[in-house]
DNA sequence: CACATGCATTGACGATCATCTATCTAATGT
DNA sequence: ACATTAGATAGATGATCGTCAATGCATGTG
C-alpha cells in the first residue's frame, strides 16, 4: 500500500521545542475507546469468538450442554468463557431447570460494527 | 431481551449417555476464529482503538510525532502499542529520515466488520 | 567530527488472563 | 432420602499484557 507523504513536510525547529503540534485527534472519545476496547477485549479469545458465531446463528436458545463439547477445553474454561462474554455484555443466560441457553445480546457487537463501519 | 426456549425440549437419558448432542456447530473454523481473535486482540486497549480511529480518520500520513502526545502514556509505551498493530497487520509504517508515518490496512478492520456484519 | 533528534528496543515490574482440578449448588430421577 | 446431573465457582499455576526508565540506533545538523 502506498501512501502519499509529500503533504507533512517536516523542517528544523530549536532545540527543547516540540517536534510539531498534534494535528490529529481521537474522534472517540477516550471512554467511548474503553467501551469498544472492552468489546474487543471479550472476542479476543478464539473459544470465544466460536461462541459468539454459534450463538449469533441460532438467535440464541443454545444449551451449555451442546457447546461444551465443540471445544477441547474443560467444561469449567467453557463456563469461565461464557462469564467473560457475560460480563462485558455480550450474551446472557436464561435457566431452565438443569439447564442454562444463552443467547447473544447484539447492541455491543452492533457498537463495534458501527465504529469499524 | 426475552427468547422463546420451548422449541428446545429436554428429556432425561440413562445415565452415562452424553447430555446431548451437539446441534450446532460453529461457522468459523478454528483457524478463522484465531484470525479474528488475533485483530480483536489488537483492539483491545483503548489506546490502540484510539490509534487506529486517528490513523483511519487520516488516511494515514500520520506521523508519530503526532501520536505520541495525544496520550498520558510514555513514547516507548505508544511505540509499543504501535508495534502491536504492526504485528496483527492493522497498520504499517513508512519511514522518512527520523520520522515515521503510521498509516492503516483496512484488510483486517475489513475481515472483522464483514463477520460482524 | 560531535551532538541532537525521532523512534525502537530492552529488561523489569505488577496486573490480568486461560487453563486445569476439585468442589459447590441447585434441580431432577428413582 | 439418596444418587445423579448441569453448570458455576474457587484456587492454583504458568503465560501474556501494559507500563516505565534506560538504552540503542539511525538520521539528521552545525
Amino acid at each position: 500500500m502506498a501512501v502519499d507523504l509529500k503533504t507533512v513536510p517536516k523542517v528544523k525547529r530549536p532545540p527543547g521545542d516540540p517536534c510539531c503540534e498534534p494535528l490529529v485527534h481521537p474522534s472517540v472519545t477516550p471512554g467511548e475507546a474503553e467501551r469498544l476496547a472492552g468489546i474487543a477485549r471479550a472476542l479476543s479469545d478464539p473459544i470465544r469468538v466460536q461462541l459468539v458465531d454459534v450463538l449469533r446463528r441460532h438467535a440464541g436458545k443454545v444449551c451449555v450442554c451442546e457447546l461444551t463439547p465443540l471445544f477441547d477445553v474443560s467444561q469449567p474454561t467453557v463456563s469461565h468463557h461464557l462469564k467473560v462474554l457475560r460480563e462485558a455484555g455480550l450474551v446472557d443466560v436464561e435457566r431452565r431447570g438443569l439447564w442454562a441457553y444463552y443467547y447473544v445480546i447484539p447492541d455491543d457487537l452492533e457498537e463495534l460494527t458501527q465504529w469499524l463501519r
